[in-house]
DNA sequence: TGTTTGCTACGAAATAATTCGTAGAAAGGA
DNA sequence: TCCTTTCTACGAATTATTTCGTAGCAAACA
C-alpha cells in the first residue's frame, strides 16, 4: 500500500473536474470552478500547483498552456473519503450510511433499481 | 433553515463521542480519544470550549466539572457531511455513493437485510 | 493547614490551507 | 516592431485549525 495523501476540499474539487474532464488547462479547470465559486485565477493556477507537488496531479508542459491530469485514481480516493467519513461519522456501519443516503436524496425509480440488482449480486456472493 | 456550520474533522470527531456516549465531560471525551489518537488534555479542553463558541456543543456548569453535550443534531449533521460528499465527490449521485459504500465494506447478511426492506418502503412510496 | 491533584481559562505558537499580487516570458495581432 | 493578452512562477499575506504551556482556583486529603 503506498501513502495515501489526503486532499483536501479544494483538492477534490478539482479532482473531480479532472475526472469528469479529462485532462485540462488550468483555465479550463478554472471556468469550470468558477460556475460554483468565486476566485481568482491564480488561486487556482495555485493550488494545482501545490497538487502537483504532493503528487494528486500530473502536468505535460509541453505546451505553454500546460495540460494537468489527475494522478490518483477516482474509485480509490472515493473509497478512501468514504471509508473515512464510514468511520468516522457512522461508527463503522455502511449500512446506516447507505441508508440514509437512500432516504435524504431525491433517488430516481431506476437508481433504485440498479441498487436492488446490486444487492441480488452481492448477497449471492454471501 | 438555521445557520449550519460545517464541524472540521477533529469537531466531528467529538461531535461523534459525544452522540454515542451521552453528556461528559472533558476527560470522559478526552480518555475515548486518547484510544485512537495522542492528543494533550488540554488540546482536547481547547476544542470543545471552541465548539462551545461556535454553537456545536452545549454545557452544564453546575459542577467544577463541566458537562458537555452536542448541540446539534446527529442524523441532521450526518446528512449534512453526507451530502457534501455526494454533490463534491459522487457528481450528486447518491445511488453511486451507496454501491460504492456496499462494494467495499463487510456488510453483514443482516445489514443487507435492512437495506433491502428499507428499499422496498422507498419504492412502495414511488 | 499545607500539599497534591484535577479542573478551567486563555494566550500564543505551530501547522495547514487558501488567496492574491506582482513579475516575467511567450504568443498573437495591428 | 510595439502593444495586448495569456500564460507560469512564486512570495507572502490571510485565515483556519490544531496543539500546548502556564496560571489560577477548588477539591481532596494527609
Amino acid at each position: 500500500m503506498s501513502e495515501q495523501i489526503k486532499p483536501t476540499d479544494s483538492e477534490v474539487e478539482i479532482l473531480s473536474i479532472l475526472w469528469e474532464h479529462g485532462p485540462a488547462s488550468v483555465r479550463d479547470v478554472h471556468d469550470i470552478l468558477s460556475r460554483k465559486k468565486d476566485a481568482g485565477y491564480t488561486t487556482t493556477l495555485k493550488l494545482m500547483q501545490i497538487m502537483l507537488q504532493k503528487g494528486l496531479l500530473e502536468r505535460d508542459e509541453t505546451n505553454r498552456s500546460h495540460v494537468y491530469k489527475a494522478a490518483v485514481n477516482k474509485e480509490q480516493t472515493q473509497k478512501q473519503i468514504l471509508k473515512r467519513i464510514i468511520d468516522q461519522v457512522y461508527n463503522g456501519s455502511a449500512a446506516q450510511l447507505v441508508m440514509q443516503a437512500l432516504g435524504k436524496h431525491e433517488t430516481t425509480s431506476d437508481e433504485l433499481e440498479q441498487i436492488k440488482a446490486y444487492l441480488e449480486k452481492i448477497e449471492n456472493k454471501h
